[in-house]
DNA sequence: CATGAAAACAGGTCTTA
DNA sequence: TAAGACCTGTTTTCATG
């Protein structure tokens, strides 16, 4: 049985899925070229971008930086739990540490799961001391990436 | 004291630092606009551009996607520790699994930090069930996210 | 297919090492 | 004086009706 990718506007087809992963891989590529790579005339794609848009699948445009580049080179995911009464105010410090590049609130014995990325192992510590006082973490260097940021998709999707 | 961001090619400055953060924001932003905001003339930013992309600091550009509006309502986190032997044939399953998002190798307890989006609970077990033949895992519902991805920056950086 | 906007390009000026 | 950064005007490309 094959799965339908569904949205407020109908289903999602192969071809929206292609879009999509064009996209994903290089936002710029222009709308004839996405065309062409489809099989499609660029209006007809245009209008499903626009769709996908619409349907707040395609959320915005952004760009992939490389932290190690700008002198970043060290990252690592922080699991923090807070001390009892501590929630809030561990949340407002994590918005405020600018090394940090994301965080997710999460059930389990975590609280929140956050990505750093720094300079060196001192900067670490830095950020990890300012953490410290409100709650327990738990420090995992990243030293490779087996999957790179891409398009999730359900096992057996109409692709 | 200032921290000085330094790439291959010398210092970003202050107006490097706004341009990225204006392209994170919205990637198609045009150069126009952008120049209006940082007080330059089109060409110098593009000119910027073009190196920030050369020193590998803009490694390309993408999508937001929203999996939520196309059926992946549900987001969590996956620590896994691969049973001794086991390692490389865990990495490459984790790359087969379409739900897989993104996924980290990683010091520490856990080998892998992953980020599965799925529809349901019992596609959350079916990915869970794929990996659990040869490694133990700890999974983290996604509530809620504190920090949406963004320009991780030194503390005291010179913007 | 035509129109309008936006980006790439070329040439010229100013500052600074 | 030479190099680099920026600005102005022009051309060409691309998205859109």
């Amino acid at each position: 049985m094959i799965k339908r990718l569904r949205y407020e506007n109908g289903d999602l087809d192969a071809v929206d899925l292609r879009i999509l992963r064009m996209l994903v891989d290089d936002a710029r590529a222009s709308v004839a070229e996405i065309a062409r790579s489809v099989g499609m005339s660029a209006p007809s794609v245009s209008e499903r971008i626009r769709r996908l848009q619409e349907g707040g699948i395609i959320e915005g445009y952004t760009i992939r930086i490389n932290p190690a580049a700008f002198g970043l080179p060290l990252a690592a995911w922080l699991r923090i739990r807070p001390v009892p009464g501590q929630l809030g105010t561990v949340s407002e410090i994590l918005r405020d540490i600018p090394e940090i590049a994301t965080c997710d609130r999460v059930t389990g014995e975590d609280c929140f799961i956050a990505r750093v990325h720094v300079g060196s192992v001192p900067d670490l510590e830095r950020v990890i001391d300012r953490i410290i006082p409100y709650a327990m973490t738990n420090t995992s260097i990243i030293q490779s990436s087996p999957v790179t940021e891409r398009l999730p998709m359900p096992a057996g999707a109409n692709d």
